[in-house]
DNA sequence: AATTTCCTCAACCGCACCCGG
DNA sequence: ACCGGGTGCGGTTGAGGAAAT
């Protein structure tokens, strides 16, 4: 017996202000399938006048996108559909409608859902959301005055070059090296939305921490990974990371392929 | 075998954006 | 410029089943 037999016998589904509510039954879905074929997708609203489904439009497109489209891909994510849905997560965050235009027949939901089940389990033991939030703030103005060392750095770095070329054009003796910039989390330009929003750390970030920030951290500015109070834990940026925090979360497609800089690509939530 | 805890996922909610009037 | 309807998105909830105790 099905769910949608087994809700019809019931007589399952809440009417709120002429709306049903809850799971969907059989007939239900015939009719929505029906109105699909006869008008396409779109108009939600106009289910229920031509259709006679007591759903609202959200309800019936929710129930469309999610449940009765027929490229959906049935069956448990395969194991390279979870490497691409890791890789766009540290890529986009939460961004899960964008992650699943990456994977045919996959729904936005069922990778938010996949998400929150295999890789969010450790929220549970993390800070509260005040603590987290606190955090957040003082790892923003830290990036902020870091972007400012940075930009001071660059600058200067590049003036050096300029003598470098100068001096190679006179003779070759010897000019100082000035320190590559470091220690800066480097907020990857991933693509053109990225670049148009110029990072990937938005407004909406700070204000609903939805979106996850994503940095580079390079290993060798890590002062203690050994010696920090748990073997998780390492120092970075003045603050004390936690590798748990970061459960799921690391790419290993981000892994940078550079000895110099050993970068890893990490969501900071 | 009974109870509790954990996991999964469909569905809902609120918000933001777009577009036409 | 403003308003309202339609749509899309991300976060959250809760029912049901599975696993653990």
């Amino acid at each position: 017996m099905s769910l949608g037999m087994i809700t019809e016998n019931m007589n399952w589904g809440v009417i709120e202000e002429g709306w049903r509510k809850g799971p969907w039954t059989s007939e239900e879905d015939r009719l929505l399938i029906e109105y699909v074929k006869l008008h396409g997708e779109g108009r939600w609203n106009s289910v229920a006048r031509l259709q006679g489904l007591k759903r609202n439009g959200k309800s019936c497109r929710l129930r469309w996108v999610n449940y009765l489209r027929p490229d959906l891909k049935r069956g448990q994510i395969t194991p390279k559909e979870e490497s691409v849905i890791i890789e766009l997560h540290a890529r986009w965050g939460n961004r899960w409608s964008t992650i699943a235009r990456s994977l045919p027949g996959r729904t936005d939901n069922e990778i938010k859902n996949y998400w929150r089940t295999h890789f969010k389990k450790k929220t549970k033991t993390s800070p509260t959301n005040a603590t987290k939030s606190k955090a957040r703030m003082l790892r923003r103005q830290q990036f902020q005055q870091q972007q400012l060392l940075l930009h001071h750095q660059q600058q200067q770095y590049e003036a050096h070059m300029q003598r470098v070329v100068v001096s190679n054009l006179r003779d070759e003796s010897e000019v100082p090296m000035p320190p590559l910039p470091q220690h800066q989390p480097m907020f990857k330009q991933q693509d053109s939305m990225a670049s148009s929003n110029n990072c990937l750390h938005t407004a909406k970030n700070d204000q609903e921490n939805a979106y996850s920030s994503m940095a580079m951290i390079n290993f060798n500015d890590c002062a203690s990974v050994a010696e920090s109070p748990s073997d998780q834990d390492f120092f970075w940026d003045g603050n004390l990371w936690n590798l748990d925090d970061f459960q799921g979360n690391v790419s290993e497609a981000s892994l940078q392929e550079n000895n110099n800089y050993p970068f890893m690509i990490f969501n900071c939530f």
